[in-house]
DNA sequence: CTGAAAGCGCTAACAC
DNA sequence: GTGTTAGCGCTTTCAG
């Protein structure tokens, strides 16, 4: 079995007490003890077993991360981003997965909560304001992340979305774009009202009236993408299309493509997200480019911050990261009108 | 402060022990007292704590995902097939990355190990057979994924990575290809070697020498896709070329494109995994698809019935799955010779 | 400078 | 049917 505390005092001879001390390095400790205390670990390949620590300090050394999907390359990055600090206190992640549903959030909640975690990261799905409150009223470090919380004071990491899509947009406008239609993700999701937001007023600057048939909401899936376009093309003289995420992106190409529908030349299209792909397709995709890893780290950073200040909530951090246009080739001028 | 075993018995006037009985439903307890605990639990809303518990069972609820690079689609989804059956246990996950770097390997695996995980999961680097057997002599439950590990008896699951690249040989060959190329992954990793073998084979049963200076190596960064295709195509009459896997292709693609080498009509072009974009691209890409989701899956499966079964191994499950070809445009007849 | 001992929350003999 | 109690591995107060 694997060997305990009480292994290594034994072989050293000494008190568990003081084979505490030396882990911890909390107290003075004689050089010949700490010598002998040393070598009685390695021998034995002692590790503490945090679950004893972990009961006794009323810690587990394990955060979670809550985001409606783990599996998009995004949240991946988001992942990585959090991974690095978590690694570096000696902590690991734990991954959970809303899939955009509140109840699922809850349920997801519980269980975090249950298994006592140190720590949440969590993007949360549209009506969670209750469930975030939950956390915050247990006293639990938390950091949202993606989505913004208007309400709630608590740190938060997120981009510019509406900046975002007021570049693509200005970009489309400049082009000499009239008729621009979106495709939007879920409505109600803070980062998809501040696309659409972006996009609005920058119309309406520019005394474009909007046409609401030009607006149409999916998910995040590649078939919504698809059947958005389809309902979009079908109106008349639409020369441009915003996407609000990368998979919509796609679907729309996907249908563009077998409608044998030139991009740029009869569409101009502007995605949301710069996966690798995008740079390499035929035309190359004009992207709004958000920094997820960026994202993730921050959060982390933030989250490492609240755990060990204990649980002092000071005033809530609020860091907003940048988007950027990247222009390649899937926008072009307006032929039309 | 979060209600315990011990708050929940006070409130319902009975001992600890009742309470225990009744949470884990391991022994009988008369309708009048399991009632009044069980509204105690909800009235105080308590969670079983998972450290006490665990403390006491020598378990921790928890099991490890250890892959060379779990933000890639393909591990994400063997992620999210892994994650069913642990949730259904009411366990959770953590995910750890090698980098494909056996020394990050073993202080991943120290890290695991000292965490006192129940179960773990992982897609070995090249040389972590050692690595590997260090888990099995601890008895821990553990399953490899994705690359063999012929040597040890253990549970694996992996794709059919040799039949993949014979699919995709025997249909360049058939459309008439002599000269195809091959941009390998990592040498020594299994999966490499298993695509590697079976395009060997498949041209030489065909009867074709093999030219070494067609077969280049990279890992799986789209860069490196992007410098073997350069390498490739500097040689003679290259009329096909087999990806190892997805980044590399994408690298690849970016080379022709910017060389303004036509695909099929110049080079066709196969893939390793099949993400959405692969059928959007232009040309759709033929590919060999594999099923990470149904690799974590059954991973999952075998991890839990060995965590149920208590230590005792039995005879190693291997289960190997099927990769089929698609076929989509990047493919077409040799105009060549 | 070091050790004895209490106790974190829980399970499971063992006792009645 | 139910309760008493030891103890999982560890930290930390208190005592020396």
């Amino acid at each position: 079995m694997k060997a305990t505390i009480r292994d290594v005092a034994e072989r050293a001879g000494v008190s568990i007490t003081t084979v505490s001390y030396v882990i911890n390095n909390t107290r003075f400790v004689s050089d010949d003890l700490r010598k002998r205390i040393e070598e009685a670990i390695k021998a034995l390949n002692y590790q503490p077993n945090p679950l004893g620590r972990g009961l006794r300090k009323g810690k587990t050394y394990t955060v979670a991360m809550l985001s409606p999907d783990p599996g998009s390359r995004f949240f991946q990055r988001v992942y990585r981003g959090i991974e690095e600090h978590v690694h570096r206190h000696g902590f690991s992640v734990t991954c959970w997965n809303t899939d955009e549903d509140p109840v699922q959030e809850k349920s997801c909640i519980s269980l975090v909560l249950q298994r006592a975690i140190d720590g949440l990261i969590i993007a949360p799905t549209m009506q969670s304001e209750d469930n975030i409150r939950r956390i915050m009223e247990e006293d639990l470090p938390v950091v949202v992340i993606d989505r913004f919380t208007e309400n709630l004071s608590i740190d938060q990491v997120f981009s510019d979305n509406e900046k975002g899509a007021t570049l693509a947009t200005r970009h489309l406008l400049k082009l000499g774009h009239r008729r621009i239609a979106m495709i939007t993700g879920l409505r109600g999701v803070t980062t998809t009202e501040q696309r659409l937001n972006g996009y609005l007023q920058c119309l309406r600057e520019s005394g474009i009236e909007v046409d609401e048939r030009l607006i149409v909401e999916g998910r995040s899936k590649l078939e919504e993408g698809y059947s958005a376009a389809a309902r979009i093309l079908a109106e008349e003289g639409v020369t441009a299309l915003l996407s609000g995420n990368t998979m919509m992106m796609l679907g729309a190409l996907k249908y563009l493509k077998e409608k044998e529908i030139k991009c740029p030349e009869e569409i101009s299209l502007v995605g949301f997200d710069d996966p690798e792909w995008a740079a390499v397709f035929t035309p190359p995709l004009t992207v709004v480019a958000q920094q997820p890893y960026e994202m993730g780290n921050q959060a982390g950073e933030l989250l490492f911050k609240q755990i060990s200040d204990g649980r002092k909530r000071t005033q809530a951090n609020r860091v907003q990261l940048p988007t950027r246009l990247i222009e390649r080739d899937s926008t072009t001028i307006c032929h039309r009108g």
